[in-house]
Parts: C-alpha cells; sequence; structure tokens
DNA sequence: TCATTAAAGTTAT
DNA sequence: ATAACTTTAATGA
C-alpha cells in the first residue's frame, strides 16, 4: 500500500466503486484526483488505430492509478479500466498534493511507487524491441516472478491470461500461445490445466 | 518468422 | 446463454 488507508480518509478520501469494465479515467482527461485500490484490479490500456488493445500496466490491491499526470500539467495518455468489482480511494488533486508537502514520509512512498512502474516501463520499452517473442515473454514472466515470494523453479503461477500477455508484449495471442508451448517443450515452464507455472 | 484470419473447443460470467 | 479466452491450422508479408 502506498499510503495509509486512514492517513488518506482523514485527508478527506473516499471510497468509488466500479464494476468491472467501468471506467475510472480515460484518455484524454484532466487528472484531477488521486486512486489507491482498496480491493479489485485495473488495468491502463491504449487503443491503436486499427483497435488492437496495448495494456501498459496491471494493478491490484494497495497500487496507486495514474498518479505521475498529478505532478505535470498533462491530460491522461491512456485509460484506467476495471477488471472486476473495484473499491477505490480517491482524493483531489489539491487534498493529495497538501497531503504530500507536509508529509515527507507519504512523499518518498510515492517516489518509490512512481519508480517501480518507471522501473517496468524501462525493462519493457526494451523488451517490446527485442524480436524473440520468448524473450519478450520470458521478461514479463521473470518481473511478475519477481513479486512472488517463492523463489522455486515452477511455483510461480502467472497471474495472467495469454491475452493479457499478448497485450502486454504487443504480440498477437497465437504467437503467445505457440511461445509458451515451445518454451514447455524446452523445460522452461510448467503447464497446468491452462495455468502457467514458472 | 510472425501476423492475420477463420473455425472450433473451453472457461468464465 | 453468452461472451471471453484458448487452441490449431492455413495463408501471406
Amino acid at each position: 500500500m502506498v499510503i495509509n488507508h486512514k492517513i488518506l480518509e482523514n485527508a478527506g478520501a473516499i471510497i468509488k466503486n466500479y464494476i468491472a469494465s467501468e471506467n475510472i479515467f480515460t484518455e484524454g482527461e484532466s487528472a484531477n484526483y488521486y486512486f489507491q485500490i482498496v480491493s479489485g484490479n485495473v488495468k491502463m490500456n491504449n487503443y491503436d488505430e486499427s483497435g488492437k488493445e496495448s495494456i501498459q500496466h496491471l494493478l491490484e490491491k494497495g497500487d496507486c492509478i495514474g498518479e505521475s499526470l498529478l505532478f505535470v500539467d498533462r491530460s491522461y495518455p491512456m485509460n484506467a479500466v476495471a477488471l472486476n468489482s473495484c473499491e477505490i480511494l480517491s482524493l483531489t488533486k489539491e487534498k493529495f498534493l497538501a497531503l504530500l508537502k507536509e508529509n515527507p514520509k507519504i512523499c518518498f512512498e510515492m517516489n518509490k511507487s512512481i519508480s517501480e512502474k518507471l522501473y517496468y516501463k524501462q525493462i519493457m520499452a526494451q523488451n517490446m524491441c527485442t524480436q524473440s517473442p520468448t524473450v519478450k515473454l520470458k521478461t514479463l514472466m521473470d518481473y511478475m516472478k519477481s513479486f512472488g515470494c517463492v523463489e522455486k523453479r515452477f511455483t510461480f503461477q502467472i497471474p495472467l491470461t495469454r491475452q493479457q500477455m499478448a497485450n502486454l508484449t504487443g504480440l498477437c495471442v497465437e504467437t503467445v500461445i505457440r511461445a509458451l508451448k515451445k518454451m514447455e517443450r524446452d523445460g522452461k515452464l510448467l503447464t497446468e490445466n491452462g495455468k502457467i507455472l514458472y
């Protein structure tokens, strides 16, 4: 969790509820709130001209959404969409910035949060340029696994659908499936009724 | 080699 | 039930 729940509520944050596929914000809007997930999952995405979806980030409980836009005078370059029922704490930009000014510890946590997302972006930016689909998927899965507690081989279940992995890497689903099968053949991962163990 | 299209099977809502 | 996801196969850049 980036900011303590109580602190946020004391600062004036309220809980908003969202249903699956509901937009939290959309591309082009200006950022007026700080959002932090209490429960549920959220994706940040874009669509290209042909309608193909690209997923920027997948977020879960404790993560904040689009916080970097609160520090620059720009509109959102992507959408934030609830993947399931979500409870999200929201605090106005003004109150959020005031909270940071008077609380260095929270400010530090915010830096950590933004840096973590930047780290992911840096890894993926390089990844997207690499040609090989297996390398792209390996990089993505290594990153996901780095959050898992257990380090044993084939114990971490990738919490993504193949469709999501395709949208995260810019590959098409069919290529993801073929690449994963190849990796399974090469003993890089295990599969258990569709679930990927890495 | 990978994307695209199509078609069919499977899972989740 | 219906939509979303998975898989296989054929074709083309």
